[in-house]
DNA sequence: ATCCCTAATGAGATTTAGTATCAATAACAA
DNA sequence: TTGTTATTGATACTAAATCTCATTAGGGAT
């Protein structure tokens, strides 16, 4: 007997599912309590760390702050809003970046992680009326 | 009065310059307090924090471990041994990542992190001979 | 339908990395 | 030499995540 189907996994999966804003692990732990009270925040980690080993949800590791994740595996990227922290998606092919690296560095190249921090639109304009007054 | 030049910053800058390993702030702790062993570890960190602040150090944040810190300035990259923890310099241009994003997100776009994952060689090399054993 | 094995859970302790607090110390300008 | 105050040292604290272990429950076997 290998992997059980139980209760937990399949409502923090769907949970994630039903969360589009990349949510912490704590956040999830907070949305599914509201519905099933005695979930474990043990249990949520070990869900998620689970989806994201086996490639079923990606794993957003911010600068500095807490793991954020996504249920949307296709290959994309993250910018994190350095100033509300947002977490928002972002497609770009970058290409071959792991690739380019393997002769120069003598490391066997795994893969890469790529994310970029900046200031959301909304922060943007936060900061322009601040300045403003 | 602004900044004060004191002995303690003298010792972590000039400690950070001779370990050119990529150490942790922790490392340096326990480096520096081989031959100054009342340095406080509050007092290293903050010294670091400092040196990254200013622009006298890298800080290289490594996924899920601790920072790393590197007295070396010039751009570049850095690729981090998923077995051993190494972590090793890479030269590699990498031109206007940040600035492609800035229409399609409508994020402002103020950096991004870009940080390889591999196999350095020695951890290859162990590889290979358990898997032949 | 029941039993049994063991994967998975829940609760809480522990670890790790880093920051905050604050009294004591020591740069350095006057 | 003195006074101001930036900095330090010691320790408490926080945040994020993992570990431990007794208990629970999934699901194959009977």
């Amino acid at each position: 007997m290998q992997e059980r189907n139980t209760l937990q996994k399949r409502i923090v999966h769907e949970t994630l599912i039903r969360m589009c804003n990349h949510p912490t692990a704590d956040e999830v732990v907070a949305e599914v309590q509201s519905t099933y009270p005695t979930i474990s925040r043990a249990t949520v980690y070990r869900i998620l760390n689970k989806l994201a080993d086996s490639g079923e949800a990606l794993r957003i590791r911010i600068n500095n702050g807490a793991d954020h994740f996504d249920h949307q595996t296709f290959p994309h990227y993250h910018v994190h809003c350095s100033s509300c922290g947002k977490v928002a998606d972002v497609t770009m092919p970058v290409k071959e970046l792991g690739s380019m690296l393997s002769d120069t560095s003598g490391y066997k190249i795994q893969g890469y992680s790529l994310q970029f921090d900046g200031l959301c639109p909304e922060c943007q304009e936060n900061e322009e009326i601040e300045a403003g007054a």
